[in-house]
DNA sequence: CGAGGCCTTGACCCAGCTCAAATAAGGTGG
DNA sequence: CCACCTTATTTGAGCTGGGTCAAGGCCTCG
């Protein structure tokens, strides 16, 4: 919870070209963005909105992971989405809603970019390559939204946490992989829609399934092609089930 | 399965007109639009395209149900959605996507509209404010699926086809409502990700919970305020957790 | 070295799933 | 309008994956 804010200001124009969202953008826009935007190291535990607050900027996550979460009634917490590089949230506010239907809390260290939302709105208005590049992205991540929503009634809990481990080793290669969980345990389980404990003991079953090797949050994976028929058995879509 | 359609064309303007995603547009757009959309009766049962398949049309449901769908490697089929009046699928053909990632089924009789996916990315471009509508809605598009997965992790069996129903009593005073299921239950189950078995048995229990009457599809809630207690107990949001 | 935060284990429970069957609800042809 | 067939829904019985509660481990940091 100790914020430790580092305000700086860096090259924003490389970084925000650099993703393809931003592809279309001329460079005085880009220019206008980098004036406005601001970029800040954030430390893990910090937040950045609480869930039916007011929030006028707009995310894009640089560097480091960012949960997005709601409030259960019942005081739990309930993760709707953890992001990373070139991901953005905040985006809501764009339809108009005034109040944050989640809150946005630091997962681990990272350089956040915001940007006043009627930048992007007037951008989005002015510009309609990006209008229509945004509109894109929405609509992939609604799709991503669906897949999800079938995994979670499709998979069992190691299948989901199989899927999961795939999705982070990107567009690597087949055979043998090392990787690390990125985040907390707990917060992979809770994105994953399972509690800790269930998380813990499907990992061990998912060991023994297909023979990883776990020492704390480094994961050996010795056989992709294997670990992806084990966990897109169930699945509708075809192995690479990302956007 | 039997195809019974009815082509006909009828005022589109006036229909799409009265939807906010197409307040912003210019009349002779809409007269375009008019020009090279069409609008079909579709019986129930009838399948507009299927999963993995190519398509070049963008949909809105005039009235009726359609439901879209994919199918499990298992060979289930997993319900996305379930769309009425006003609602349009196929849009993520404006994302390039070449291939559907869900099919469309009508699940009970219904008038389409389909615009040639062109026609509408061609509107984005040019019109910034049709653009920013339709970036709006499926920003809050995106927001619902957040809502529809956390309801999946939170609400019990009964608490889901609760919430369902207030859905369906839309803006409605409080007191006393008489409504009709308005498609098939094991359509709705699965659109609830459940089973129809549990489905059945959740419904009673919900019944019994709330003193619901139910005849068939036909069902009698005295007291929605009461239905409401009971179903949105466990939600992050309140009460009219709809769009 | 002790405190607190994670993570893992153990024991037990229950909502929802599965398989199987009985019943309603429509629809059709006579 | 009735008998018959098909599809949708409900019920029964039993099983189990994942949740819950309660203890330990473990590792980090002061």
């Amino acid at each position: 919870m100790t914020v430790h804010e580092i305000s700086i200001r860096k090259p924003l124009p490389a970084f925000l070209r650099s993703y393809p969202l931003f592809a279309g953008i001329k460079d005085d826009v880009i220019a206008s963005f980098g004036n406005y935007a601001v970029a800040k190291f954030e430390r893990k535990g910090t937040i950045l909105f609480l869930p039916d607050t007011p929030n006028d900027k707009v995310y894009i996550v640089r560097s480091g992971w960012v949960k997005l979460f709601r409030e259960t009634l019942g005081g739990e917490e309930a993760i709707v989405d953890v992001l990373t590089n070139g991901n953005f949230f905040g985006e809501i506010g764009l339809a108009g809603t005034e109040l944050m239907p989640y809150g946005a809390e630091v997962a681990e260290d990272a350089e956040i970019i915001s940007i006043p939302r009627f930048l992007v709105a007037d951008e989005v208005m002015r510009n309609s390559v990006f209008g229509l590049a945004v509109l894109q992205s929405l609509t992939r991540q609604k799709l991503q939204r669906d897949l999800e929503i079938e995994h979670r009634t499709v998979q069992s809990a190691p299948q989901r946490i199989g899927c999961f481990l795939l999705k982070l080793c990107r567009e690597n290669q087949k055979g043998s992989i090392t990787l690390h969980l990125p985040y907390d345990k707990s917060v992979m389980a809770a994105r994953l829609g399972m509690q800790p404990e269930t998380f813990s003991r499907a990992l061990t079953r998912l060991r023994e399934e297909v023979d990883l090797t776990i020492q704390g949050a480094t994961i050996q994976i010795p056989d992709i092609t294997r670990l992806s028929e084990f966990s897109c058995a169930a699945c509708s879509s075809k192995f690479p089930c990302r956007d």
